[in-house]
DNA sequence: GTCTATACCTGGATAGAC
DNA sequence: GTCTATCCAGGTATAGAC
């Protein structure tokens, strides 16, 4: 997005980048470090605080770059959604699909590193680190904001606080679904022979069933 | 459960597990070093491999003291189930609390110390430790091979795979549920005022409306 | 059986040569 | 701008006193 017209300083800097990015999904934040991203990247170990200035602010800059534009992806969706809706309401399959949708496109990108971020991101939401996790609520803010505004529109019956709450849900299923797929097969292993593509559609499906699931205010089924 | 009989080593052990349990909750486990865990339980510093032996060796009985229980306690409800169904099918929702509304009476046992135990249950699920991993995979394998057989039974018309893949969102919604409700509050900070024993009912019924959603096997929405 | 003291290692960060 | 050498705080684990 923003190219700051240097490109002496990119090379290194991008390897870096690249090399943390695996290791903190493969050993965690506190599992990872500097002397294991320097030698992943083929760089001194002096290059990360020339680079970056801490292994802190390198844990931000990693979220930064792809965080950024993500949110942008998605926000960019659901303007088009407002734009082509107009005054009717937008159907809220499609509200899930800007913002759910979006992020497991962007983790079917193999190739590009999306999907190792993807898997990083879905393992942080539950880090407890808190420097991360005040840089991730800032980054979100606004996006989900929009997002949850949109849904409260498309679905003016359901009490906010629900729908809150099921975004939340969904958060979590999709997180677990991405940050699981090739992380963690503790169910059982027997998603390895699966086509990574089917996921999308599955899960979309399932998040939309439990988005408009009855709320069930009586007692529990026991 | 089992008792060694030794009575003297019981209160340093077990204060070192509830520190640890606290601690690996709040800083993950590479974040969590042995003079945090001893001085938190107020114990001697070599406390922790006299007992244990190593962090992983402790990390590892964190996790088995409670983790037996509730792996029992969810066969315990799965086999009343069975027991009163006899020959006809079993409703998934009883199946699916069973299993998951079990871990949520847990996870609201607040003084017991359940609730810690379940939110780090639940960030663990993508901790990508390889130790660990495969601790809660062997500890899971039983509990978590009778509960999809009892789904498959009671949903024969829905493909096998479908179930594991919608049992696999779900374990992914129920634990960011949990850890996320007081570990981050990525989405906003509104659910402070919140009464936690709301959970239970709205995830159940996200969960149920989820696992029973149509499969949507066509293109994409957009 | 429990704790004190310590060994030994790896962590992040930096100063200064090139 | 990049690398070498090094600092020192903090990590796990243990040997031996009580």
């Amino acid at each position: 997005m923003n190219e700051p017209a240097g490109k002496t300083t990119g090379d290194t800097r991008s390897r870096i980048l690249d090399a943390a990015e695996v290791l903190f999904m493969d050993h965690g934040f506190d599992g990872t470090s500097m002397r294991m991203i320097t030698s992943r990247a083929a760089v001194n170990l002096a290059a990360v605080n020339y680079h970056f200035g801490s292994k802190e602010l390198l844990i931000q800059e990693v979220f930064r770059r792809r965080l950024t534009d993500l949110n942008k992806a998605r926000l960019a969706a659901l303007d088009v959604l407002e734009a082509e809706a107009g005054e009717v309401p937008i159907k809220p399959s499609r509200i899930v699909d800007a913002f759910f949708g979006t992020a497991l496109r962007m983790a079917a990108d193999v190739e590009g590193g999306g999907h190792t971020f993807m898997c990083l991101l879905g393992r942080t939401y539950t880090e407890p680190n808190e420097f991360v996790r005040q840089f991730l609520a800032e980054e979100y803010a606004e996006c989900v904001e929009r997002f949850l505004a949109a849904l409260y529109r498309a679905l003016p019956e359901v009490e906010r606080k629900e729908i809150l709450w099921r975004f939340h849900f969904m958060m979590g299923a999709m997180s677990y679904a991405i940050a699981g797929t090739d992380a963690l097969q503790l169910v059982t292993g027997k998603f390895d022979d699966e086509d990574p593509s089917q996921l999308a559609p599955r899960l979309m499906s399932f998040l939309l069933g439990g988005l408009r699931s009855p709320l069930a205010e009586a007692g529990p089924p026991k």
